[in-house]
DNA sequence: GTTAGTCAATTCAGAAACTGAAGTGACCCT
DNA sequence: AGGGTCACTTCAGTTTCTGAATTGACTAAC
């Protein structure tokens, strides 16, 4: 299967994934979430290549993504800026950006997050929107919901 | 800038990026996160073909975020299984999950968690740490902890 | 008023990564 | 002996990515 097929899966994530789940996407999500707009902030702070930019910008804009405005006439210039849909892309780059500096950092966090409303520095974590405790994997059941359960039972071949 | 470097940046969003931020590599997370642990299944479930599958699984190996075990000796037959550091990696997996439900999906999603403890179906949820509600984009500020914030500030022309 | 610079790209050749199909090796089962 | 399972590996052909150069519409400096 070819990594485009992704976006005709009926699983959700796998759609998720074939829209934003490649290295340079995020890359441009991260820049846009630490305030970057322009063509040239994307390449010089991500190190993407002006070819990869350009097409991955175009892909993110048709999905609905980011949106292109001009922030100048004459010349014309163009900066992108995420739309509804692209904002709520943050906890998947945060939960990236915790799992990397526990994991992977070498010292303290180079970015850290505050919280506007209670104005502390804070650790975003996942919870449980019926009881508010926070969760991890092991508290977690996946179910498939009907009809989907039949349908991947029918993939599987043992257990 | 190549893929691979993005290991070698300081930006720990970046590290994470270049070892699970690929369209195989997240469709392997979810598989296990759904209970497979055997290349069969892999194959089976996502579509990635067996070399891609192969190197994957070795490269997520090396790193610690799954371990391979064997489950029968004669013959020799091995399973993957997640490490610590691969189980936290729930939530980044799971916030896709549900951006893919909101803003990809036709009809009700596929999968629902239920949160073993308080026995509910839950929509995970980021909060703050500190103060507890929830949070979204327009409520965090990213800030860029010393020395990270000169070194990032040479590096752009404008603003 | 020519030259240099900015910004948002596009083009293109060579390199790297991925796909699909076939094959391998250790075993088990009939 | 023949077929099947599982976890891969190999390989040719295709797709995608990289790096460097180029474009076009301007502005700003000399």
């Amino acid at each position: 299967m070819a990594r485009a097929d992704l976006a005709r899966q009926t699983c959700t994530i796998a759609r998720a994934v074939s829209l934003v789940g490649d290295e340079w996407t995020f890359m441009i999500l991260r820049e846009m979430f630490l305030g970057g707009r322009r063509f040239d902030d994307f390449q010089r702070q991500t190190g993407a290549s002006a070819a990869l930019l350009s097409q991955r910008l175009k892909k993110l804009e048709a999905e609905g993504v980011i949106r292109k405005e001009a922030y100048s006439e004459r010349p014309v210039r163009f900066e992108y800026r995420m739309t509804a849909m692209g904002r709520e892309l943050w906890p998947a780059v945060i939960t990236l950006k915790q799992w990397g500096d526990k994991w992977l950092g070498d010292g303290p966090a180079p970015v850290e997050i505050v919280h506007k409303s209670c104005g502390h520095v804070t650790e975003p974590q996942m919870t449980c929107s019926e009881c508010g405790e926070p969760m991890a994997a092991h508290d977690a059941e996946p179910r498939l919901s009907e009809p989907f359960d039949t349908e991947r039972q029918a993939m599987r071949k043992h257990s």
